[in-house]
DNA sequence: GCAATTGATGTAATAACATAACATCTGCAA
DNA sequence: TTGCAGATGTTATGTTATTACATCAATTGC
């Protein structure tokens, strides 16, 4: 999927996405573009909403938060299934793919003949930095 | 870990996710139990923690609710990694578990210096008989 | 031009999920 | 019998997400 040309609201999401260090809450996304005139979660979720669909951010189910994509200019559709690896301490995400673990999910997925849509994998623990 | 004696609370809770369908939100359980004296979520809340703790529930980070562990007896923290197929369309959950998967992640982790301390891996789509 | 449609936006209200803070109770051990 | 730890009860509140409805802007077909 190509990414279209974003609208307003979906270019200051993604553009604080973008800017911040790690993962943010959607109502953390709302207060940082208060001076914006952003007023309700609404528009943060609807932004959001799109942005995920075009592939250039991405949703941590186990922290209710979201990242801006890892992939500079390319879009992660592509890469079959994203890994995310979560400091708990710094809040850090590492991003990453493996192909022989798409492997043997979707191998999995077809014996039992599962329709996959979306496949989430989070490992939560603590970075190198804080686990010194 | 060898599951200790559930408290008044704790089975009250496990018996409702055992006898469900499917996985069931924590103020669904609430709901169930009123006839048993529940008045508040942090009574569900905390038995659910318990819960997790000893590994006899899991916890589905994708959609906010709790399941009964698939595997009788025996507690899941020995089989390494849980994964999840869950069915957006009739909620049944399928328990699986990969050794291969754990592998590579955590081939990658050690590479990363990362220190795992909980893992979600969760497959959202359609079973076979809501697919068809 | 100007309806009709479509997609984006604004706003208020509410639903759904989760925890903080504090009080009480119960069993057990010093 | 006192003190402690763990479980429980209760109220209030915090956090995350959606419903419902109104408005606005760009595009299309007439």
């Amino acid at each position: 999927m190509t990414t279209p040309q974003l609208t307003k609201n979906q270019s200051l999401v993604f553009d604080v996405l973008e800017k911040a260090e790690g993962p943010l809450s959607a109502y953390t996304i709302l207060d940082k573009l208060r001076d914006h005139g952003f007023r309700a979660p609404l528009q943060v979720y609807r932004a959001l909403e799109k942005l995920l669909e075009y592939g250039v951010v991405h949703r941590l189910e186990s922290i209710n938060s979201f990242v801006a994509c890892a992939h500079p200019g390319d879009n992660c559709h592509s890469h079959g299934i994203v890994a995310f690896a979560i400091c708990e301490s710094c809040g850090q995400v590492m991003e990453f793919h493996d192909h022989e673990v798409d492997h043997r999910l979707m191998g999995w997925v077809r014996g039992q003949k599962f329709k996959p849509e979306k496949t989430t994998i989070e490992i939560r623990g603590l970075c190198e930095a804080c686990a010194a």
